[in-house]
RNA sequence: GGGAGCUUAGCUCAGUUGGUUCAGAGCACCUGCCUUACAAGCAGGGGGUCAUAGGUUCAAAUCCUAUAGCUCCCA
């Protein structure tokens, strides 16, 4: 092997050019491709697919870092990895973006025909639907732009539509009228899901209603006075003393001048406002329940855009529900018939597209049943089919699953999947194929179009375009999303999957952290604290912040994200640079071959193989139990503590040795090991990686580190006693350092030290000496301790650095005491617990064994410095 | 109201089945270094009653119970 050159090699790592280099090489040849090959098992992975015309945020960074790390492991590993790209319609989304579009154009949505406006979608589309692919392009997702997928798709559509008619026969949706959510902003249903409530600080009205023919009042309490103009009942506990002689009397509803009953029933909360509450039966969930009960008069007095209609006074029509809100309470003031306002917090419900407080609303909508979809669902997660990580995200799921209503998937939008069934305009017969009927002149269609996710639902399974990629490609393997949407597209996915494939649609779901900011405060738009990842990529390079965003993210957790945190990233990958650098530059002049690896080897070598080896198995152990988190920080701690901290300086004086071949031989084995370690990183930080790994050899055209094979753990390479040895070497030197350090010596200064030990072998002291910058040093069994020397006891080594004149001794003296009083503290533990009679009797015979060899090691330390600090006196 | 999670160093967090020098890491801080890979660096150092109170155990950051505080989900 020969390395390239490496003139002009920049000091520091420049991630921009090399990481634009790389993906153009890596796409341009086709590497991110998979096709059926029934040599290999796939691994599969379908990206969870974000809205068309979204843009790339700090959540979808961690996401898909996480799906690239499996993609890119598990292709290194043999698999025929797999990982299809694609976005959704978003239709409430979509159509929100398009009509303020519209606005801009002075064009009224309402005024287009539902061809025209899909014309408007799809332009919208074609302009804004790439964003998202050249974002997640520069983060180096190794996607397979050959399958990039679309809800609305015409294959995908035609799935979407052929699971509606199915279920449609198989009597799993029906039409109803029904309470909705009703969004007044997209002037659609939503189903629950997409309701999210909020703490808001409100009022709590408590109004007079006059009993019918009495002087008497009844007060009721609300925080939506407007819909009193809908009331058609007022209600009381039946056990409620206070109201027992009122029940079936009847109320006059005051502005209205409507008659309406009070009735009786359990549900009424004795201790909420005043015990007796008005029944809006059209626009309140429990007071449509209660009608139910009691056949109560529905009056509906909204429009679609919450503004009120014809039902009520005609002073009230046309006013939107917070002008009438106010229009009816300034009338009950005049009535005198307003009793007191208290202040009130209590939940709203808000569309979570549409951002206005949804209104309960009467309406035609279409609903799928979920009890049977649910079922095998729920079962298959609690058999670990499907897994979840981490795992207690199961009993989120089976709470949901258990306690499931019906779906309302039907929306009075133009952008989706249109529902599929037909009205036939004489006989008002319902057809229901994939199909339009064929003598199409006499039916009309439904108007309204499925709920998105009752589109990607099907993603796991028809994002594969024919029935052998099915069969090859799915179950998909995993899926990684966040915990928001384990009920929206999680749990319907596998409900999805039993329904139509018979088979789950995936063996793993690894759930996220969510991304927050430095204060902990959610990622928003409105609070400006989201960082756009295309500038943080900018200034740090994508490996530095996928590296950084594995790095903080605890497993279970929310991670807390702050741009200056990618400086962890940035600098791990700027150490790898360097000591690729170091080692090559040395290596520049050298003809390095193969069978020098193994020659001129010592412990040291020995040992740096045993701690990669530890360090892989650690690592696919964590990647196998999704702790990629944990995994990062194990690259981290071997590439920077062990092979930067110690390993290179271990063998620098190989490396400057006169003798060629000893030269060639250690840097041969540096640079192998240093491409393993690569390799190790590559599906963290596959650009650095693959522009290092590119220059350690001459490498031909369509090579590449995104193949090259993941280091597996070889048990043989272990060596205890290498690492054991080492671990000597190791505390001496720090040993030494830190007298260094507590005596002030500047690392300029070289000095002796004199080290009472069993013999230590010649690279044992070369490695002392060079390590700790010794210039003598004196190792002997029987070392007598030389005056006025700085002194310091490890495990197996007394060690005393003479320092004739620059010692002092009230330093050396606190550094003993404190040393001393430490292990004091550490052997009073020990002798508590093994004069401890039960311990003895107890405890396992190794543990005891090991608290008595702590013991005589800690009580032997202790004597010698004292003995040192005695002679120092 | 129901459920889930969290509380360990100034900050952000590790800490598998209770027991190996278990009280750790990174950042921040202090001291000394431009040592011919890296100042985005090197070496050394200080800093925590593991939220609180009980309990189980020979042994608890770890298991159990209660309490307090924080976060999220559902109703």
């Amino acid at each position: 092997m020969r390395v390239k050159d490496l003139t002009d090699i920049p000091k520091a790592y420049e991630p921009n050019a090399v990481e634009e280099k790389w993906y153009k090489y890596w796409e341009e040849n086709k590497f991110f491709h998979s096709e059926i090959d029934n040599s290999k098992e796939p691994y599969t992975i379908v990206i969870p697919p974000p809205n068309v015309t979204g843009i790339l945020h700090l959540g979808h960074i961690l996401n898909n870092t996480l799906q690239d790390i499996y993609i890119r492991y598990k292709k290194m590993m043999g698999f025929n990895a797999c990982w299809v790209p694609g976005t959704d319609h978003a239709s409430i989304a979509t159509e929100s973006k398009v009509i303020s579009y519209l606005k801009a154009k002075g064009i009224d949505r309402y005024k287009l025909s539902r061809e025209e406006f899909l014309k408007y979608c799809w332009e919208w589309t074609e302009l804004y639907g790439g964003i998202i692919f050249s974002q997640l392009r520069k983060l180096g997702a190794a996607l397979d732009w050959d399958r990039q997928r679309f809800t609305m798709d015409d294959h995908y559509y035609k799935k979407v539509v052929e699971a509606f008619v199915k279920l449609y026969k198989d009597g799993q949706i029906y039409k109803g009228h029904r309470m909705v959510n009703w969004c007044p902003a997209s002037k659609s249903a939503i189903s629950d899901e997409e309701v999210i409530f909020q703490s808001v600080n409100g009022k709590l009205w408590h109004l007079h209603y006059p009993i019918d023919g009495t002087d008497e009042f009844l007060v009721v309490a609300t925080t939506r006075p407007e819909t009193m103009l809908g009331d058609t009942a007022v209600a009381v506990n039946p056990n409620d003393d206070r109201f027992k002689h009122l029940i079936s009397r009847k109320v006059m509803l005051p502005i209205v001048g409507r008659e309406i009953p009070i009735i009786a029933d359990e549900y009424v909360d004795m201790e909420f406002g005043t015990g007796a509450v008005k029944i809006t039966p059209a626009h309140d969930v429990n007071d449509y329940e209660m009608a139910q009960r009691h056949k109560l008069d529905l009056i509906n007095i909204f429009n679609e855009d919450a503004t009120v209609n014809g039902n009520a006074p005609r002073d009230f029509q046309g006013l939107d529900r917070y002008e009438a809100r106010k229009k009816v309470v300034e009338r009950f003031e005049e009535l005198k018939l307003l009793v007191k306002v208290e202040d009130y917090t209590n939940k709203v419900g808000y569309s979570q597209r549409g951002g206005v407080p949804i209104e309960p609303y009467l309406s035609e909508q279409w609903f799928m049943k979920m009890d049977d979809l649910a079922k095998p669902a729920l079962q298959v997660v609690k058999d670990g089919k499907v897994k979840f990580h981490p795992a207690h995200w199961i009993k989120t799921y089976e709470h949901w699953m258990e306690n499931i209503r019906d779906w309302c998937i039907s929306r009075q939008l133009y952008w989706g999947h249109r529902i599929p069934v037909w009205y036939h305009k004489d006989t008002k017969e319902i057809y229901c194929e994939a199909e339009p009927p064929a003598d199409i002149e006499n039916w009309n269609q439904e108007e309204d179009v499925l709920d998105t996710w009752s589109s990607s639902w099907l993603w796991a399974q028809d994002v594969f375009t024919s029935e052998k990629e099915q069969k090859y490609y799915y179950p998909t393997d995993l899926l990684i999303t966040g915990p928001d949407i384990i009920f929206f597209w999680v749990a319907r996915m596998i409900m999805a999957g039993m329904k139509f494939m018979n088979d789950i649609p995936f063996k793993d779901v690894y759930l996220t952290s969510i991304v927050r900011d430095a204060q902990g405060r959610k990622m928003s738009k409105s609070l400006g604290n989201s960082p756009d990842p295309l500038d943080v990529i900018d200034k740090y390079g994508a490996d530095a912040l996928r590296f950084t965003i594995i790095y903080i993210s605890p497993l279970g957790q929310d991670v807390l994200f702050d741009t200056d945190k990618c400086e962890i990233g940035r600098n791990f990958a700027n150490k790898i640079w360097n000591a690729a650098r170091f080692l090559l530059m040395n290596a520049q002049d050298l003809d390095l071959q193969e069978e020098l690896k193994n020659k001129h080897m010592n412990f040291a070598d020995d040992w740096i193989i045993s701690r990669f080896q530890n360090s892989i198995k650690e690592i696919h152990n964590a990647l196998d139990n999704f702790e990629v988190n944990q995994a990062s920080k194990i690259m981290y701690s071997f590439v920077w503590n062990d092979f930067c901290d110690w390993y290179i300086e271990l063998i620098k004086n190989q490396i400057y040795s006169d003798d060629k071949e000893v030269k060639s031989a250690v840097l041969t084995r540096a640079l192998y090991l240093f491409e393993e370690m690569l390799k190790m990183i590559h599906p963290i930080m596959p650009f650095l990686s693959e522009e290092i790994w590119q220059m350690l050899d001459e490498r031909g055209e369509g090579e590449t580190i995104m193949t090259a094979e993941y280091p597996r753990f070889d048990e043989s390479l272990i060596n205890k006693t290498a690492e054991d040895e080492i671990e000597f070497v190791q505390n001496v030197v720090t040993a030494i350092r830190n007298i260094r350090g507590e005596m002030n010596i500047p690392p300029s200064k070289q000095i002796n030290v004199f080290i009472k030990t069993k013999s230590l072998s010649s690279n044992q002291v070369k490695y002392i000496s060079s390590l700790a910058k010794v210039n003598e040093l004196k190792a002997d069994e029987n070392l007598v301790k030389p005056k006025a020397s700085a002194s310091s006891v490890v495990k197996g080594a007394d060690i005393f650095v003479p320092l004739e004149g620059l010692i002092d001794l009230n330093i050396e003296r606190n550094r003993l005491e404190k040393e001393i009083a430490r292990l004091e503290g550490s052997l009073a533990g020990v002798d508590k617990k093994l004069s401890n009679e039960s311990f003895v009797n107890k405890a396992p015979a190794n543990v005891i064994e090991n608290e008595k060899t702590k013991k005589a090691d800690w009580e032997s330390s202790i004597e010698k410095l004292k003995a040192i600090l005695e002679d120092l006196k």
